[in-house]
Parts: C-alpha cells; sequence; structure tokens
DNA sequence: CCATCTTTGTGCACGCGTTCACAAAGACAT
DNA sequence: ATGTCTTTGTGAACGCGTGCACAAAGATGG
C-alpha cells in the first residue's frame, strides 16, 4: 500500500474516517467493473471480495454514506457508483498537472487511470529548457518559468512532483503560492507544507525496503526449519542464505 | 518491550509493529543524509523533524530495536544506520524482477533508488516478443517465458508487477509459483495470492482519488469562509471556485 | 563527588479502526 | 396476510497506534 498521510491527525473529514476514505476509490473500482458487465446490484459480500476486504467493513464504510442497499438484495449498483463518485468528488473535472518529466513523470501522463476518472493532465512542466515544446503523451512540455501562469489560467488545485529529490521541495513551495492545495509527492524527500495543503507520498524504495523486512523474516524462520531438519528447503532460498551473516553480524560501527 | 537485546531475530521482529516497520525506511533515509554530511550523533527531537514524524513516535520506534540511544546525547548516526539496515534485511543484497516493461515498468528499472539499498534489479520481463532483447537501463528485456527461469536461476525473491491490470493476476500467479514471496503490484487491481506472500499495492489512481476528496471538502469550507468575511484568501483559491459545481449535480443514473 | 542539565526510554490513557454478532428490514412465496 | 429467508446496518468489544508526561540515565561542569 502507498504511504500517505502527512497532515491532520485525526481528520474525520465529514463524520467519514480516513481509513473509510482510502477504501472508497477501491469499492468504486469493483463496482465499475461490475458495472460494465451490467450486473443490476451487488451484495455486501461478493463486492467485499471483489474489492479484496472484509464484508462488515465494507457495510460499516458504506453506512457513513448513508443507507443507500436494501435488506435482503443488496447494493444498487449504478446507484451506488454515482453516490460513491459523488462523495469522492469526482463527478467534477479536476485539472492535474505534473512536475518533472523524466522516466517517472513521462509514464504517469501516459497512465490512462488518470484521466478516467475526472482527472485530467493539464500540463507537464519540466525545468529542463531542452524539453520544453516536446511533446509527451501529446501534450507539449511547459517550462517552469510558466509554472504559477498555467495553474492560475486552467485553475489547478492539485499537483504531481515526479522531480529528482533535490528539486521537490523548492517545486512544492512555488506550487504552494501558485494556489495548489493538494499534492502527490513521488520524491523521496519529506515536504513540509503550510496547514490546509494536503500531501500524499508514493515512495517505490520505501515499499521495497518494507517487504525486505517481511522477506527477512520469512527466510529467517525458513532458515530455522532447515537447520532444524537439516534439509534444503527451496533452491532460492538456500541461494540467498550463503550471502547472509551467521548472525553476530558485526557493526560497521561501534557507539562512543 | 524488546529490552535486551536478543540475539534472536525471529523474537525480536515479530515484537515490532507494522507501523513501525513502515516507518524505519523514512529514518533510514533521514539517518543517511545527516551521515554523508558527516554528522556524529543526533538526537530525537532532530531526527524527528527530519523525517516529518513525532519525537516521541520515533523514541518509541527505536525502543522496540534496542537502546541505541545515550540519554543527554543522542543517538550516533553511523551505529543507528547499520542497526536500521540489518533490521529491515537491507544488508543483503536483494535480487528484483520487473514484469511489464511499458512507461511504468521502464521508469522504474531506471529508478536510481533501488539499486542504492541493497535493491538489484536482476531482470527486466514483458510478454511483447518485440521488445525482447530491447536493452532498457542497460539490461535487455527477458521474455515472459523465460521468467520461472530467470527466478529460479537468480535466487529472485521479490517481484515486481508493472503490467496492464488485465494480466497482473496471471503473472501473479506464474511469479508466486516459480517462489516469489513479496510482490510490489502496480497495476490498479486486487491481486489474490496464497498465505505467506506478502504483496503491496501502489496504485496512482486511488491516491489522486483520496486527495480529490479533501480538496472538494476544502474548496466546499473555502467558499463558506469567503462569503462570510466576503475577502478572499489567497488569489489562485478565487480563480478556482468560479469552476465548480453549484453542487446541486445530477446523477447520472438513479435507482429504481 | 555532587549538582545540574539534557535527552532517552516508557507507563499510561485515549481515540481510531476492525471485527463480531445480531436485530431490523425488506423481498418473496404461499 | 403471514411466515420464511436473505442481507443490511450497527451496537459493542477489542486491539493497535499515538502522544503525553515523567522518571531514569548519563553527560558535563565545578
Amino acid at each position: 500500500m502507498a504511504t500517505g498521510r502527512t497532515h491532520r491527525p485525526a481528520t474525520r473529514s465529514r463524520g467519514i474516517p480516513e481509513a473509510t476514505v482510502a477504501r472508497l476509490p477501491l469499492y468504486l473500482r469493483a463496482l465499475t467493473a461490475l458495472s460494465e458487465r451490467s450486473v443490476p446490484t451487488v451484495s455486501s459480500e461478493e463486492l467485499a471480495a471483489a474489492a479484496g476486504v472484509n464484508s462488515a467493513k465494507l457495510r460499516k464504510d458504506f453506512s457513513y454514506l448513508g443507507s443507500y442497499g436494501t435488506r435482503g438484495v443488496g447494493y444498487d449498483v449504478e446507484y451506488l457508483v454515482y453516490q460513491i463518485s459523488r462523495e469522492l468528488g469526482l463527478t467534477q473535472d479536476w485539472p492535474v498537472v505534473i512536475v518533472g518529466i523524466g522516466n517517472l513523470g513521462a509514464a504517469l501522463a501516459n497512465y490512462g487511470g488518470f484521466a478516467s476518472r475526472g482527472f485530467r493532465v493539464a500540463a507537464l512542466i519540466d525545468a529542463d529548457p531542452a524539453m520544453a515544446g516536446k511533446p509527451v503523451a501529446g501534450l507539449p512540455v511547459r517550462h517552469t518559468d510558466e509554472l504559477e501562469e498555467i495553474i492560475s489560467e486552467n485553475g489547478v488545485s492539485i499537483g504531481v512532483i515526479a522531480t529528482p529529490a533535490g528539486a521537490a521541495q523548492q517545486v512544492c513551495d512555488r506550487l504552494v503560492a501558485a494556489g495548489i492545495t493538494s499534492i502527490l509527492n513521488f520524491a523521496p524527500t519529506v515536504l513540509s507544507v503550510p496547514d490546509g495543503v494536503d500531501v500524499r507520498k508514493v515512495d517505490l524504495s520505501i515499499e521495497l525496503q518494507i517487504l525486505a523486512f517481511h522477506e527477512q523474516r520469512k527466510a529467517g524462520e525458513e532458515t530455522a526449519a532447515v537447520r532444524r531438519t537439516g534439509t534444503a528447503g527451496r533452491p532460492a532460498a538456500a541461494a540467498r542464505e550463503g550471502r547472509k551473516g551467521p548472525d553476530g553480524d558485526v557493526p560497521a560501527v561501534m557507539p562512543a
């Protein structure tokens, strides 16, 4: 799961818990798939399975929105799609700017998931003058100098930062000064923003490190099991094992 | 309370809360930056500020790892870097395969953050025969047919899925069958995996939708505030205001 | 050696989120 | 109408994570 949530420790936004808000897009996606298959109604059990959550949790989540279900039947798919879309603010158009058109920025610009739900890439912005005017995903890249103008003219309130870490805070400051109030940050840095500005962070490196932690734990337990039985488990695990210190890994530096 | 530095990794790691694990990479990054500036020690207050968290939380997080600080002084930067790295399993080498070399996959392959911390891109895999052999980020793209062989030979246990949503589950199944036990999924789908396999999800579309929810909320409150004071806060905010629907958005579909 | 000062490590309380379990509500058949 | 059956909506209990506040520990200076 992506990391997020920077400010606002306990923002019961409007009676809707933050955890529920984070799951609404998940439900919406599952419902949209059902809608495309012309499924008229769905039970909490079915929908929960499709969204990968517990059915009780799903029902409680929906209860924060209102009583949109019919007991004994389930939920009307189309109606629920609309209700969730409205709740998430997806019935309106959200222009978005992407700053930093490197590999990642270009990938984001080409990502179809943006346009599909109310989000429209208003502009691609990069600091490299050589990039200016070059078309990426059908849009000409604009230079950073025009940042404020672009945001103001298009009424953009959501910005995506895909720059190197070193440039992120500076870009962030300019975005905020220009009126941006929501930022999706892909740069591996902690952004500091004034109150009232939301930042969500997507950090590939952190996700991998969390996986590594659990992987190490699994490997360790497996190794212990192998030692007990005296037989190798998976070949791949055995191959990894040789690189790992026996246990008494020596610290690179000891404390004073 | 993992105070007494027992040399039982399994026991100790099981006691580390998931929320803490998710923050360790954050601390590690801040510490690495300090290390590069040759800062010898750091207080919980300073480090917490750099990592963007509460200092009490940071101290409690570290307390799960052991007593690595010195009262009245703070933490030894180098020592802490080592301890966290070891805890996260970053002192060993983690070969990773990336499946699906489209825009996003290529961006991930080129992402420097992977190599920097124990992660090594062992192979890039794509289903398109036309891609086979083509170099991306200095590595030749391999065809999906070789997937099992690549994983087995390189002892890969972590896989990254960057395919379209439709192919993700199938790729996932093959990865798991080949011995992968940790998956980072960028495809907008819920993956189902057997027990013992960890999946983390990064979903750009969901992050944007969560931002849109809060943005919508802010826009509503701001409009009310402006009406009360009769003066606009930030100029750009006023420009945005006109775009917003009055509120009475008509449902696309009404329930039966 | 003692006093003072800084900073850690943690006991405790509180609030959010999750899950269980079930009563209420409605559909449907007879 | 009445009973049965399905599924929702939610009260309540529990567990986890967070943050406060402070005692313990060690550094530092006289």
